[in-house]
DNA sequence: TAAGCATGTAAGGGTACATGCTTATGGCGCCCTC
């Protein structure tokens, strides 16, 4: 590419970051963002997706926003970037005193600011997207934005809020950036962010060097015993993952107790005792960390040797992500889940999070009281809830359209319907929502019990259409190899999961004869419009749009015409 | 949805089983006290 502000954008970064060359995709990305067009990238950690809005950052006139969900990495970054020559970033939030908070606002205005670092919740306030707007951004960033479609929806409410804060700000650019994305996560980051004509620069998902295994349980003890000696026999280091504290906790002790150096991780234990976990690990003297879901985001540690989940996590997004904080340094590393059956009932409970509807009957009636602009804090002090709370309520009365935000920041019932209708399309929409969360567990579900190759399901699921050979780098590879050897030659010892042969369960894309293959569009007489996500086993996994992941017999499919192609 | 725990009951002096309650991930910001 020559164009002159490629140039422009390879000079910037070799001068200021001196990064000699930039990857086609990086270049693809920066571009859309000099343009000036909404772009949505998707790209594996540590394969350089901040430079994306780093170095147009820096040629764009006006500082960046970056939306980021935790203050260490803000200040990972900020800190990053005031090591360059001539950047000046900073960060505003709760950490800092507010006079320190008021000293970065008087830079900011004075122009002598160009990335400003901030959590959502920080946008939440009208003095803050007062103070922006006068500054005029250049670009606006949610960096992680997977947090936005995974947390969004009930945890970190003021995510959601994200898109009326772009429009109160003048709807500068916005660039989303995140590791993984499976379709309906991406489609919600550009929905619920408001973008607009959006450029999708998304890169491969595969990550051969990971070999993938699940082994299957039904005895919780009998599980429990068997991740704690995998766990030590891996070579080191490694992360365990666990479904709730008390495992984790009880998972490190045993380790400790074989004379390894391991330390448990949770959002239970005080920061300090956190920070010095998550230092220990990234300088190399723990073992293991055994941990909630709560490690890992900003985890840049190449030579990690394994990942163990000892319990199934609540969808292949979550599993996606923490599977590839291994082997970044592209060296052979292995991913294992632990599968009970049982343990998916703990994350049927999470995926259950929704508000609660007579809480929805309640905001969206003393909306439709007040009649005209209320301002947040009031209607929390009329209806006793929590901010968190309201603000889930709200955002689902917003995406209904029966209510809106005022620039000013208030809020106003649109008038369009009744209050009872309101309430009645709010918690119909949560409950949709939760009946998607629910289609994850179960494609987690699937992943676990496929008896095809492990990665092609894994890429399936992510859209990645196009490499449908068998991996031969899985147990189900591995096992199907075995048959075959078995077979052609007697039996046989397995001598290793190198290359990539193609393998009896996993037919390639030309094999592939029926009229649904990946990547079709198609429409299902109750479920609407959807697009097949994989094929294995005559099964097909359809991503409908309103019902989420369901996956139906190829036959009954083709017998019954119950899709259409469209 | 499921597991752990406390309590209750039957049969019988210590134990087995049923029942019901509680809890289960993720962070920011802000207000409090020392």
């Amino acid at each position: 590419m020559t164009t002159a502000s490629a140039r422009r954008l390879r000079k910037s970064a070799r001068d200021v970051f001196g990064w000699d060359r930039l990857r086609p995709e990086q270049l693809v990305a920066m571009e859309a963002v000099m343009e000036r067009r909404d772009t949505l990238v998707v790209m594996p950690t540590g394969s350089g997706k901040s430079a994306v809005y780093q170095v147009p950052g820096l040629l764009l006139p006006g500082p960046t926003v970056v939306v980021s969900p935790l203050i260490a990495l803000q200040r990972d970054q900020v800190q990053g970037l005031l090591r360059r020559n001539g950047t000046q970033a900073a960060a505003v939030n709760s950490t800092q005193s507010g006079s320190e908070n008021a000293a970065v606002w008087d830079r900011i205005s004075e122009g002598d600011v160009d990335f400003l670092f901030l959590a959502p919740e920080q946008l939440a306030k009208d003095e803050v997207i007062e103070q922006l707007a006068a500054a005029e951004p250049a670009l606006f960033v949610v960096d992680e934005a997977q947090c936005l479609s995974s947390w969004g929806h009930d945890f970190r409410p003021e995510y959601l809020r994200l898109g009326q804060v772009i429009d109160r700000l003048g709807r500068p650019p916005v660039l989303a950036l995140t590791a993984s994305a499976a379709a309906p996560v991406r489609a919600d980051i550009i929905a619920q962010l408001g973008m607009r004509d959006v450029r999708e620069v998304v890169t491969g998902f595969d990550r051969p060097n990971i070999h993938l295994e699940v082994i299957p349980f039904q005895d919780a003890a009998v599980k429990e015993r068997a991740v704690i000696e995998r766990a030590a026999a891996e070579p080191k280091p490694g992360l365990v993952y666990a479904a709730t504290r008390r495992e984790a906790e009880g998972y490190a002790e045993e380790l400790n107790r074989l004379g390894l150096d391991v330390a448990a991780y949770h959002a239970g234990m005080p920061a300090r005792e956190r920070g010095s976990v998550h230092d220990r690990f990234m300088a190399g003297e723990l073992d293991v960390v055994v941990a909630t879901s709560a490690f890992g985001m900003g985890i840049d540690k190449p030579d990690v040797r394994f990942v163990l989940h000892a319990s199934v996590p609540g969808s292949l997004d979550a599993y996606y992500q923490e599977i590839g904080r291994a082997g970044r340094d592209g060296e052979e590393s292995r991913a294992i889940l632990a599968y009970r059956p049982q343990d998916l009932g703990v994350q049927r409970f999470f995926a259950a999070g929704r508000p609660d509807p007579d809480t929805v009957v309640q905001v969206a009636s003393t909306l439709e009281e007040y009649g005209g602009p209320v301002a947040p804090t009031d209607l929390r002090a009329e209806t006793h809830l929590t901010a968190s709370r309201l603000t889930a309520v709200v955002n689902l009365l917003e995406q209904v359209d029966a209510a809106r935000t005022t620039d000013d920041g208030d809020l106003e019932p649109t008038g369009v319907m009744s209050a009872a209708r309101a309430a009645q399309q709010a918690i119909e929409l949560g409950d949709a929502h939760q009946q998607l969360e629910r289609s994850r567990v179960d494609m987690m579900r699937g992943y676990a019990e496929t008896t095809g190759c492990r990665r092609r399901f894994l890429l399936g699921y992510f859209g990645e259409v196009e490499n449908l050979e068998a991996c031969g780098a899985c147990d189900r590879c591995a096992a199907a190899e075995l048959v075959q050897e078995g077979a052609e030659a007697g039996p046989s010892v397995l001598a290793g999961t190198s290359g990539r042969p193609p393998t009896a369960a996993s037919p390639s894309a030309d094999e592939i004869q029926h009229p649904f293959a990946p990547g079709t569009h198609v429409r299902h007489e109750h479920w609407g419009q959807g697009s097949v996500m994989s094929e294995e086993n005559e099964r097909l996994t359809v991503l409908f749009d309103t019902v989420g992941y369901r996956t139906l017999s190829l036959d009954i499919v083709t017998k019954n015409k119950l899709l259409i192609k469209c």
